[in-house]
DNA sequence: TTGATCCATCGACGGATGTCGATGCGTTGC
DNA sequence: GCAACGCATCGACATCCGTCGATGGATCAA
């Protein structure tokens, strides 16, 4: 099993589902029958990177300096109410595809390099 | 609201409307801020494979011999009934994930590989 | 303490989505 | 020609989803 270096797994093990957003979550779509377990997590994931919005987010993420943004310089760039970008960025936490951390009255969001790892692996080809 | 498919409004080069779900499709979300454009292109690519079903559909497809499978031998395996996949198959479809041919009288589907290609290249993390 | 800021959550609403069975059209085989 | 097959499409239905404004708790500044 291989981390690339941005994995915050380091002796982290409670958390089950985060376990899965590591590059090793499933199989290639091209490489065996699709298994029903990995279908529902690979769509979930799919799914959250699925609407126009949370794209921006996870790519206003991507290129932040210092890694991540709090909430507050999301919702002018994303063009949506507060409320919704929160909920957004729920979503795409859900999804483990973004992480979260207070700093004071804010939230530092930033976004989990091997969970989209694992889904560049998910979709090779043969 | 839906922006079609294929669109973009960049003009520096023309390219042909095929050429859209060739590799080069949108710059990787983690290089720059996705343009509105691309947003709309790969989220529509992102969301057909936000669901269980299709991504066992495309699975199988990606792993059937010869390439390609018509519809009626794909039904039993996900478990839906013959309109419902036939439904799910033009959602994959219209993204430029999969492609279908007329033999007789059954349509034998098969994938893209650019496009999946294409999305892994969106992946791309720093 | 008081007021302002940040953000998650709630309630509501309209539109999109997944699903089925039924229908209709083209193709094949008898 | 006629029946069987394969598949897209339709109508209907329940559920999910994106969005907003409002609310309230937590935190910070004065």
């Amino acid at each position: 099993m291989k981390v690339n270096g941005f994995g915050r797994m380091v002796g982290v093990k409670e958390l089950p589902l985060l376990d899965r957003t590591d590059a090793e979550c499933c199989t290639p779509l091209a490489l065996e029958p699709l298994p029903d377990a990995d279908a529902h997590v690979l769509s979930e994931r799919f799914a959250a990177l699925g609407d126009p919005v949370r794209l921006r987010l996870v790519s206003l993420l991507a290129n932040a300096e210092g890694g991540a943004v709090c909430v507050c310089d999301l919702t002018e760039p994303v063009g949506r109410s507060q409320g919704t970008v929160s909920h957004h960025l729920k979503v795409l936490s859900n999804a483990g595809l973004v992480v979260s951390e207070k700093r004071g009255r804010n939230m530092w969001y930033s976004i989990v390099p091997p969970a989209l790892e694992a889904l560049r692996a998910a979709l090779v080809t043969r």
